[in-house]
DNA sequence: AGAGGTTACGGGCAGCGTAAGGATC
DNA sequence: GATCCTTACGCTGCCCGTAACCTCT
């Protein structure tokens, strides 16, 4: 069947009127363009040059073919250039975001967003996973990074990261290191803002009839789970990758438990819609940008 | 670099909306498609699919390939149509044929364009070549199949056949089966008509001191020339091809002898012009035709 | 004799098909 | 467990480059 290359090489064939020269500007060997130019003219069924002596000419089907062979590559070349070329994708994207993408890879992601994209605006607000799907299906955001994925009607989610979640404490609160549900208990909670994923998670793990009603500490805002815990108010309930600092300088540490904590999982969510281009493609770096620094752990 | 086949088959796994209907379609096996997208994706730099469960959609990138593939596979499709399109090779094309070629390929010839281009028209002539050369030149006809090669600026000539020219007699005539340019000059000679290449050449050959003035008929018709052969008039100097039949049936037998006649070559001529298309295709069929009529000799 | 296109031949590599792996319903 | 995409692997066949050949100036 005709290829790109068939034809690629007899335009230049045509262009420059010789073998040998098609031959140096495809960076190859004569006979390879000699193969080419046979093989496309047994692909099509007509002679396409003729070979007289110094002076190769393309026949009657020849130039018929010259002219779509022009408008093949044309547009092959049109095509390449237009997905490559950034200045398309302009205009502003509006993202939500939970906080704790915020300070893992959010930075990375923008860095990444502005190199590849210098036309394009992102508007970036932080809140809660709940408000943002709100948001999302008001319309009042784009995309929203969050703890997902999100159910509803022409919502498309990708998934973006995995978070490990455990028990953290201050090495001053005295916490076994090895601890049990019961112990655990005995101490103040600290974690995410009320209605949130984690937050009704651990309501729900302390929750039982065997347990001392709990003191639960909720935040907004993630440097305040961390400053309380560090100040060794009570446990923090938190992804690790949140205190890496804090575990590494012995500010906290870990507290292993019975209590088996699911991962969270963070994805990107957005609206279907005709023109998703823009919003596609900061998900594309999303995904590869969070893949990067955090392999799904 | 992309290629045809891995367009064709994005095209396909999203107008199926799956791996396996396109391996199906284009009679291959799925890893043989996946292995065809990855190398498209890779490519052109993105992921053009999104590989969700039972749900395979063209991402942004995807969409936008997607217009650009249609219209390349699209464009190849068109141009194989119309290099076929027998419907568009239409029109008159004047031919100019001296009469050796009447009476070996032209019958064959005139079968084989009417097959193959039905829309198309020939009108033909018949005459001398230097007749059909004023004639080309005039642009009283398109092509002319004649004694050449001609020399002209703009006159594109193809070589189509060579004819071995040789002496024939009826027996009665009693020449010696091989005869020196003395015997034979002791006859009268027939051959074609005033002007004419061979009618040159023979006077050439047998204008010398050393020779008698021969008496040389000429005829503007090759039937009267093998009439007068037969008949016993003289000996002829013909291409063997055209007394086949006569030689055959012992009507006339070959004189070898020691005048060397070099052969006969015609070509096809026409003048070079923007449109030559149904020119030039005519000239293929009759380079063809003639070559498998007459491999040379 | 030299330039340029074609043909012949051997090696490397891409692409295919089979088979196993993995994910999702 | 079934379905469908992906990955692994061995193989075939194509395409390329080297070299010899042919043709025309």
């Amino acid at each position: 069947m005709v290829d790109f290359k068939g034809l690629e090489t007899f335009l230049w064939v045509v262009a420059l009127g010789s073998f040998k020269g098609a031959a140096q500007k495809l960076n190859t060997t004569q006979p390879a363009i000699s193969h080419r130019i046979a093989q496309l003219e047994n692909d099509i069924g007509f002679k396409l040059l003729t070979r007289e002596a110094r002076n190769i000419t393309p026949t009657a089907r020849g130039r018929q073919v010259l002219g779509y062979a022009e408008k093949i590559i044309g547009m092959r070349a049109e095509m390449m250039a237009a997905l490559r070329d950034v200045s398309a994708i302009r205009g502003i994207v509006r993202l939500g975001v939970a906080e704790t993408i915020v300070h893992t890879w959010l930075p990375d992601f923008i860095k990444e967003v502005n190199r590849l994209y210098p036309y394009l605006s992102l508007e970036i607000e932080v809140d809660i996973s709940p408000s943002l799907r709100t948001r999302l299906l008001a319309q009042e955001i784009d995309i929203a990074f969050l703890l997902g994925p999100l159910t509803a009607p022409l919502l498309r989610n990708r998934l973006l990261c995995h978070y490990e979640v455990g028990f953290v404490a201050s090495p001053a609160l005295k916490v076994p290191k090895s601890a049990n549900v019961h112990q655990l208990a005995s101490f103040p909670i600290i974690t995410f803002a009320r209605k949130t994923q984690p937050y009704e998670l651990v309501k729900s793990l302390f929750n039982r009839p065997d347990l001392p009603a709990i003191k639960l500490h909720a935040s907004a805002s993630m440097a305040t789970v961390v400053h309380l815990a560090v100040e060794g108010i009570g446990v923090a309930v938190i992804p690790y990758q949140l205190v890496k600092e804090e575990l590494k300088s012995r500010k906290l540490e870990l507290i292993h438990s019975d209590v088996r904590m699911p991962q969270l999982s963070f994805c990107a969510s957005w609206l279907e819609s005709p023109d998703t281009m823009a919003v596609e493609l900061v998900v594309d770096i999303a995904a590869r940008v969070a893949g990067d620094k955090a392999p799904s752990g």
